[in-house]
RNA sequence: GGGCCAUUAGCUCAGUGGUAGAGCAUCCGCCUUUUAAGCGGAGAGUCGAUGGUUCGAAUCCAUCAUGGCCCA
């Protein structure tokens, strides 16, 4: 640090500002490399970081990287002249420099620029990370990302391919007919899912709020106003705990169609993912954790009961009481809650028992209504609802349901949520009268769709953690 | 919330009770087609923090902090 100040000195000294302005490039490090043979011989400008200095005396090859990749420049004194090459033997790793000059191949065959102009555009006061190793400190990497994305270029692509993953999501949808919408992140209640959420205060009103744990809630209010198709991707809120999973915010596609059902859902849920993989991967099969995952359409289908029955040898369709309910859980082998549900029984063994055998991508339907409160119940079983959720890696990727429309059913699920909120489960909804009032005005029969993109995207960019997806992921803040 | 692990130079890491180390980076010298350039030399540390055990602690013990992995 005390050396680079020292530098910044010498450097104005000799008539350098350290921190320069805009600087017209023609090309770009990849245009050079991959435009070689129509470039040979020409003059290029670029600009970028000095990533490594091979200095040899009189002369130097340096590699500039720029965010489409490295190309290696030669610094010859004779060709900058001596005012220019002692500038340049100032300079630091992690400076930025914009450089004109002739493309070349060395001896050894490397695409190169011989600079002809050498101009310092910022001065990095701080030293990079070991070249060969990279920044392996997970708390460093999260906490300054900025040096990951500078030292582990693969960094980058991860965070490419996520928002390639993003536009190929719109543009289907886009495509489809659906308008995206934005609708509140901050609001009186927060409801669509059970989640603890975050916690805030309207001073000008003084009015308590909270952060969205889920969009649903309003688009459905869209759906009653006329909108057919409608979607938003945003980010939520959940106040919960931070794991290889779990990120206290994090990206939510819900997508409702009005006139389908979770039938016409689970068609578009697997084209929609099957699109994504072919326009960001080019290809409908990737490798992740192991497991070799197809998208191409239709993905198996199962009901839930029977996927408790195959994996967990008990059958909850014989089941008449919550009582009963438990007992079978018992059968399987788990401890529950003395007053569990049915829904939370089956629920309970099928998390245990069947999820992470689910390699996937496939659907697993019909869930049963306690643990569904906003989803339509079937009419052939009153007991469980239209509702699947889509596997992959042996995790929920994807949450849907036909949509509970009737206001006075939609009246009595909130009120069994309050049930288990007075029994002490602060993460079951609240009463929402707004909602009901909305739907007391008519919702036609609708689909829709949850989709955590971090999730997806981990499964597109290969990576283990939710931390690895996340650009700034949540951290505790540093205190020295 | 529980268990296990990590924390040593800017970075990557050695170092299991007896004078704090290596590579890269940095600085100085040499070197005009190298590429993890090379050769020679130098500087760089509150060993995460605080206590304790010991003649002596990076090393053993306790607590705390931060992070990671697993579990709830």
């Amino acid at each position: 640090m005390a050396i680079r100040r020292d530098k910044l000195d010498k450097l104005r000294s000799l008539g350098v500002e350290p921190f320069g302005q805009a600087y017209q490039r023609s090309h770009s490090a990849r245009e050079v490399v991959e435009g070689f043979s129509s470039l040979e011989g020409k003059s290029v400008s670029l600009a970028g970081r000095l990533n490594a200095i091979r200095s040899h005396g009189k002369a130097a090859f340096a590699d500039l990287q720029d965010q489409s990749g490295r190309v290696q420049i030669y610094v010859k004194k004779d060709i900058v002249g001596d005012a220019a090459f002692e500038i340049f033997e100032i300079l630091d790793l992690g400076d930025i420099v914009g450089v004109r000059g002739l493309v070349f191949k060395t001896k050894r065959g490397e695409i190169s620029v011989q600079v002809e102009q050498l101009t310092l555009l910022t001065k990095a006061l701080r030293p990079m990370p070991e070249k060969w190793h990279g920044l392996k400190d997970v708390e460093l990497r999260y906490r300054q990302r900025y040096v990951d994305l500078i030292a582990n270029p693969e960094v980058r692509e991860t965070f490419i391919i996520r928002t390639k993953v993003v536009r190929a999501i719109r543009n289907y949808l886009d495509g489809q007919g659906f308008y995206e919408v934005e609708t509140p992140v901050l609001a009186a209640i927060a409801g669509g899912t059970t989640a603890r959420p975050f916690k805030t205060h309207h001073n000008a009103l003084d009015l308590p709020l909270f952060m969205r744990i889920a969009t649903e809630l309003y688009l459905k209010r869209l759906i009653v106003g006329g909108f057919e198709k409608v979607y938003e991707l945003g980010r939520v809120f959940r106040n919960e705990g931070i794991s290889t999973k779990h990120n206290p915010e994090f990206t939510l596609l819900e997508l409702y169609e009005a006139y389908s059902d979770y039938e016409g859902i689970m068609t578009l849920t697997e084209n929609l993912i099957s699109h994504v993989a072919q326009e960001v991967l080019g290809t409908q099969h990737v490798i992740y954790q192991g497991h070799e995952v197809d998208f191409t359409p239709p993905w198996p289908r199962a009901r839930m009961l029977d996927l408790v029955k195959e994996h967990a040898g008990v059958d909850f369709s014989l089941v008449n009481s919550d009582e009963e309910a438990r007992a079978m859980a018992r059968q399987a082998g788990l401890t529950l809650a003395p007053k569990a549900t049915f829904g939370q029984a089956l629920d309970e063994v099928f998390s245990e028992f069947v999820e992470p055998k689910l390699t996937g991508p496939m659907f697993v339907l019909d869930y049963p209504v306690e643990i569904s409160p906003l989803a339509k119940r079937r009419s052939d079983n009153p007991r469980l609802t239209y509702r699947f959720e889509a596997f992959l890696a042996g995790r929920e990727l994807a949450n849907a349901f036909s949509e509970l429309n009737d206001p006075i059913d939609q009246r009595g699920r909130f009120e069994q949520q309050m049930e288990e909120r007075a029994r002490g489960n602060d993460e079951a909804h609240e009463m929402d009268e707004d909602f009901l009032l909305a739907l007391e005005y008519g919702m036609p029969p609708t689909g829709g769709l949850g989709i955590g993109i971090d999730r997806l995207c981990m499964v597109f960019a290969g990576v283990d953690s939710i931390r690895d997806i996340i650009l700034f992921p949540l951290m505790r803040p540093r205190h020295d």
